[in-house]
DNA sequence: GTAGAATCGGAGTGCTCACTCCGATTTCAA
DNA sequence: TTGAAATCGGAGTGAGCACTCCGATTCTAC
């Protein structure tokens, strides 16, 4: 019960981890990404360590729980666009900025619809550290919608939350379209957000 | 091989049930709406034979498969959204008529959102009979949107592919979310859908 | 190079769930 | 009223899945 000899120990302490562990952690987590866009969520957890080419338990010794590996696969998408958005909240156009970043994740999101779902239906069962993401990505997002609208190319009575809404919503409606429909979807929600304009 | 003595035999024989059957075949739907509305599709279906009342043969008699007692409800709901649509086909205002009925089937699927993902993702393993209903939904949606266009509310260059698409998405998109966020982004997609007119 | 710890692999476990089977019960025509 | 046929009920079956356990393997500090 002396002074403890470990200098530092913060909330979440950051082992190393060796290296062949490090390795297969991000095999699986690849698998893992590919197996649940092309299979759906139920697909089990064996068919994406056979996918990562290791065994069920290194699987769970990564990832304790099935859940826990869908967070992290949807951490890492929306950590993505999280970046993407953040890339160009100081562009020059505000409003093409808003828009392209909202194409481009719909666009995403059409590929893999199985995870889009998730996406959509998030904050039922994904908390934890999705939740830290979550906060980035809104964040990054807020300041473009924010950006957008000082700039007049969106409607200043929409919220961050009708924003999302919509975006989720729209990822998911497009999912099983062609790209042309999928354009014609985007025009008509694009125009909603710029407002009755002329 | 003589002559049939059955006076007439339609491609879908209709045997008149028995009157027990036709009372359980009926429980058992309502049980099961219900039940996948809360539980989602995933719910079991020990469960919704334990809510209806009966034993699991008989729910296996009526609906030899899950999916297709999922079919059979998602097909009463499509019903009820055909008949809705119908009612207001020869409305005097059409564009009043169209954004009503969008607005009705969107805040009905928010209550259940668990069939609203189903019905988003529909098309995918549910056909058979519900393809049908389907088939008369789009016919009426076809109608409601056509003179909603006609009578210039809705822009002339959306389809009725768009259109479900965006009343999936939408329903999808505000399950979660409060009445007031739900109208605003209905209001979004509303103005989306008159086209930048003014 | 080597010891010891960390990690790996995958057969095994227990549970849930869709679906079956058949004796008991109910319906209905005559 | 009655008896044959339709229907019911629910224990039982098999398959699939998440998760555990531990001997074999691999890494790394010295």
């Amino acid at each position: 019960m002396g002074a403890e000899p470990t200098p530092e120990k913060p909330a979440v302490p950051v082992k190393p981890l060796r290296a062949d562990a490090a390795r297969n952690r991000a095999k699986v987590l690849v698998a893992a990404r590919e197996v649940f866009a092309e299979r759906g969520t139920g697909a089990s957890t064996e068919e994406v360590a056979r996918r990562a080419g290791v065994g069920i338990g290194t699987v769970f010794r990564h990832f304790p729980t099935k859940e826990s590996l869908l967070e992290a696969v949807l951490g890492e998408i929306l950590a993505g666009f999280a970046e993407q958005a953040r890339l160009r909240t100081e562009s020059p156009d505000p409003g093409g900025a808003f828009f392209d970043f909202f194409q481009l994740v719909v666009g995403e999101s059409a590929t893999k619809n199985a995870v889009s779902a998730e996406l959509t239906g998030a904050g039922i069962d994904l908390h934890a550290s999705g939740d830290e993401v979550r906060q980035e990505l809104r964040g990054a997002l807020g300041v473009l919608l924010a950006r957008a609208q000082e700039a007049g190319a969106v409607r200043a009575d929409v919220g961050l939350g009708e924003v999302m809404a919509l975006l989720a919503g729209t990822s998911q409606a497009t999912g099983n379209l062609d790209v042309l429909m999928r354009g014609r979807v985007l025009d008509v929600v694009f125009d909603g957000l710029r407002g009755h304009s002329s």
